[in-house]
DNA sequence: ATCACGACCTGGAGGC
DNA sequence: TGCCTCCAGGTCGTGA
């Protein structure tokens, strides 16, 4: 579900709980175990009485600055939802943590999958908490240009592919955005990254922006669970040119899109026009 | 150090 | 209808 441009979407569509105080803490019940433990006790202790002062984005994650030093950590892995409600509503399915605000509403994550992530971290001290600490400059900042992705794709061998997908590379580029900028920039995804050329980096890096800008635009791609913390969908998913499209004909040449497996990962590009 | 791969989970889609 | 297999936007630990 959610990478840079549903991230960034959530965050932003979450900016009327901006100044709202935090009432309670509740969690589902049993100890909550996503990816990692939820310290549900901890965040309660942190949060409560407390005020949200803050929105941040780091790569794919979320960080909720609440009262004068904690901020709440936020991953939604693949099917999380980070939701902004009125308390009556009717709780989703699978909803691990809410935090009761003041003026009737509520934020709640929940996620079936439970690869999302729910932690508290230190504010000012939150890059030593090991998700965070190894995330590159984000996708979207200045400073990924054709030379920096020239200067790290030089010393590695993997893909193309999975070198966008490296969150210490560049933060915020999964799964979708990786074929769709790909196929953008006219390059195999299979291509291996240290034999990319300085022009092709050129190349890549406007692609790669295009690709999150355009996708922000559409508030973001949502094939199956995502929405965003007003529970809308994104209208990205009508403007991918190959992801999930196998079989259809190229935007450009016409040539049948193709799957491929790399890394495990689906991967969708042109035979013919992704060339290079 | 770098890289490929499987594991972690639930639910939806499609085949029979 | 039901049961089976496969697949899914991410990240991390393992072993080569």
């Amino acid at each position: 579900m959610p990478e840079l441009p549903e991230v960034e979407t959530v965050r932003r569509t979450l900016a009327p709980a901006m100044n709202a105080k935090i009432t309670a803490v509740r969690s589902s019940g049993k100890p909550l175990h996503m990816r990692r433990p939820v310290p549900i006790v901890a965040i309660r202790e942190a949060l409560v009485g407390h005020r949200i002062v803050g929105l941040r984005r780091i790569g794919k994650y979320l960080l909720v600055d609440i009262g004068r030093d904690s901020a709440l950590l936020v991953h939604l892995g693949m099917s999380g939802r980070f939701r902004l409600v009125n308390a009556r509503a009717e709780e989703a399915p699978h909803t691990h943590v809410v935090l009761a605000l003041d003026r009737g509403r509520e934020l709640r994550f929940s996620d079936p999958r439970r690869f999302g992530q729910v932690e508290l971290v230190r504010r000012g001290q939150e890059r030593e908490h090991p998700a965070l600490a190894d995330i590159g400059p984000d996708a979207l900042e200045d400073e990924i240009t054709g030379g920096y992705l020239f200067e790290q794709a030089r010393r590695r061998k993997v893909s193309l592919k999975s070198f966008l997908l490296d969150q210490s590379v560049l933060a915020g580029v999964g799964n979708i955005y990786a074929s769709e900028a790909l196929w953008r920039a006219k390059l195999r995804p299979a291509r291996r990254a240290n034999r990319l050329d300085a022009a092709s980096a050129n190349t890549l890096a406007a692609a790669v922006r295009r690709v999150l800008d355009d996708s922000l635009t559409h508030g973001g791609t949502s094939l199956k669970d995502f929405v965003d913390a007003d529970g809308n969908e994104g209208e990205n998913a009508d403007y991918l040119q190959v992801y999930d499209r196998a079989g259809e004909p190229c935007p450009r040449c016409r040539t049948k899109i193709r799957r491929s497996v790399i890394q495990g990962r689906a991967t969708y590009a042109c035979p013919t026009c992704q060339s290079r």
